[in-house]
DNA sequence: CTGTCAATCCAAAACGTTTTGGTTTTTTAA
DNA sequence: TTAAAAAACCAAAACGTTTTGGATTGACAG
């Protein structure tokens, strides 16, 4: 169970652990002959510096971490996008399923990693404030906050909702329904977006036509199931805050007897990938997940490399049209077809 | 930039670093009164134990790494069961993305885990040779091999294969085609089922009915497609490897005029989420993703406890029922509509 | 022969912990 | 009051590295 240390190839190639430290770490205070000889040694010898040693000598572990609490969908996809620009700046991407805020913390704390892409709603403004403290390098991607060596780096959710709103103008429509998300970063900017959109183009979207889907497909169908229950005038264009929400509206607004896109037009956001083969083919706003998680890795690198202080970069989306959208029926509310 | 050590702290309290580290260790030779003021100390310093020099002393890190190139999709829902494993045995789990299989093996090398989970296709004979010397706990999750402290957690994809075979035969059909996936441990071992399973039935597949899907949709389709084409009699049950080349499969069924279940029937396997949403739905062999994790995460820490030796653990499947599958036609052979 | 220089090498310190084996202080028992 | 026992504390070693600041060669120039 004991593992090879330095101090074992040192023995067995005859020199003192100073030499072989600098034979495998490039140094330059070495001969050719011996440098070789302790390479093929340790190699035999399945050596490997150990981390922890390593580490607490140079302040510096070489490893970036993720924090979140799942890894599955979404998640994935921005951590594979993460890794691979770690890598070309010689770091590793650790990705660190953290229960709790306070975990996120102490993992932090406990020097582990040499930068941090934090995003996990139990990360609060107490921790924020330890963090920065810290000065410990790091990136959030779920709010907008700049400090020393703290950036953001989001989706400019703000501007999506602003799209959302101008592309159903665009095809005519003038009767508005908004499918909530969650209170997110992305789930609030979204909305203001497109209410703030509409406002500007001098239309009103009450309140009663906006409906709980809490970036679920099952709430908002329900949402949109008593809505149409409800016998209040359907709208004709609808955004949903996201995808599976928008799914979840489609269901209930098909069922019912609507037909999408002849009578209501539906939009959802997110681009997933369920979306395109679902029928109706899903128009949605595609967020860029990839790019995103490729540049928050880069801002990372960057805030470790002292390249620049903190700072607040957005991405912004854009329209991928399929088969859930059309342009507005000629009367002013949609009906059912019977 | 400097964090704050145990000797910080020692010296804002006035004691050792050995007091210290016993008071916040739940040691038991300090005083009620003392282990308070230095607890209340450490919070307020932020002090938390530094990674690498707890690690170096303890030869025992507290985390499992799971290893693997890529981390969406199929991975997540892996990594997020084993997550909760990990936790509730007082482990945590590291998602560590590496390229190749050399570079799996530094990292566990380097001493940073106490134990690994490897699912990487990189990793070869080589590494496990290197891996079984250096003793350390492992778990293999694409292929079948145990040893000293090394275990394989599995699906029972042969059973699989068996149990598709079955299913299909049940509904009437005795006209079969496979849709190959890859080369990997479940690729083969679902063929091999199936094969074996017709044969004990005294059912032949001869090889123009086994079809080159790659685990993919597009390639699925082109290959069914070509089959299509080539004017040779459609057998009406099929099996593809997964759901995606199953899906393919009945895009280029559909395509063609087939009717999918009422021409051809088509089982997939892995029960993806798209496949409860995709019209027709999809029959499919539901395996346990989740419980594969779990049980992998289980079998790494009763390694690291060295509750038993290394040993090879399988998981079963279970047939979902929807829409692609039905009872045989009464011709011999499928034909299209027209 | 002497001093310089470059090329190799190495001993020891330092990094932040935990643990071992005391030492000191306080409490208890006689 | 004193001896023994218990409680509270601490110095130093050890873990595996890297790095600092020499030490030891041998070659070469003067």
């Amino acid at each position: 169970m004991r593992r090879t240390t330095i101090k074992d190839v040192a023995k067995a190639a005859g020199v003192s652990i100073t030499t072989v430290s600098h034979a495998l770490s490039g140094g330059t205070d070495v001969k050719q002959e011996t440098r070789e000889r302790i390479e093929k040694l340790a190699a035999q010898m399945n050596y490997m510096p150990s981390f922890s040693g390593r580490n607490l000598k140079n302040a510096r572990t070489g490893v970036i971490g993720l924090y979140s609490r799942y890894i599955r969908g979404f998640y994935g996809v921005l951590a594979d996008a993460m890794c691979d620009a770690c890598q070309e700046a010689g770091f590793e991407l650790d990705v660190i399923l953290a229960e709790s805020g306070d975990m996120v913390m102490s993992s932090i704390l406990s020097k582990r990693v040499d930068g941090a892409i934090i995003l996990h709603s139990g990360f609060g403004d107490r921790h924020t404030e330890v963090l920065r403290e810290t000065e410990l390098p790091a990136v959030f991607l779920d709010r907008e906050f700049s400090a020393g060596r703290i950036s953001s780096v989001l989706f400019d959710s703000y501007k999506t909702g602003c799209q959302a709103a101008d592309y159903l103008c665009g095809l005519g429509h003038r009767e508005f329904m908004f499918i909530k998300g969650q209170d997110t970063y992305d789930g609030v900017e979204r909305r203001r977006g497109f209410y703030q959109r509409l406002r500007e183009r001098g239309i009103d979207l009450p309140p009663e036509r906006e409906l709980e889907g809490a970036f679920d497909r099952t709430t908002a169908q329900r949402s949109m199931e008593r809505f149409i229950a409800s016998g209040a005038p359907m709208p004709t264009g609808i955004f949903a805050a996201n995808d599976d929400s928008a799914i979840g509206c489609i269901l209930a607004l098909t069922a019912a007897g609507y037909r999408v896109p002849e009578d209501v037009s539906v939009l959802g956001c997110d681009n997933i990938e369920l979306g395109q083969w679902y029928t109706p083919s899903l128009t949605t706003m595609k967020t860029g997940i990839s790019t995103m998680g490729r540049l928050a890795a880069q801002e990372t690198v960057a805030l470790i490399n002292g390249e620049h202080p903190g700072r607040i970069t957005k991405t912004e989306s854009t329209i991928v049209e399929r088969g859930s959208c059309a342009g507005a029926p000629l009367s002013e509310a949609a009906a059912p077809a019977g």
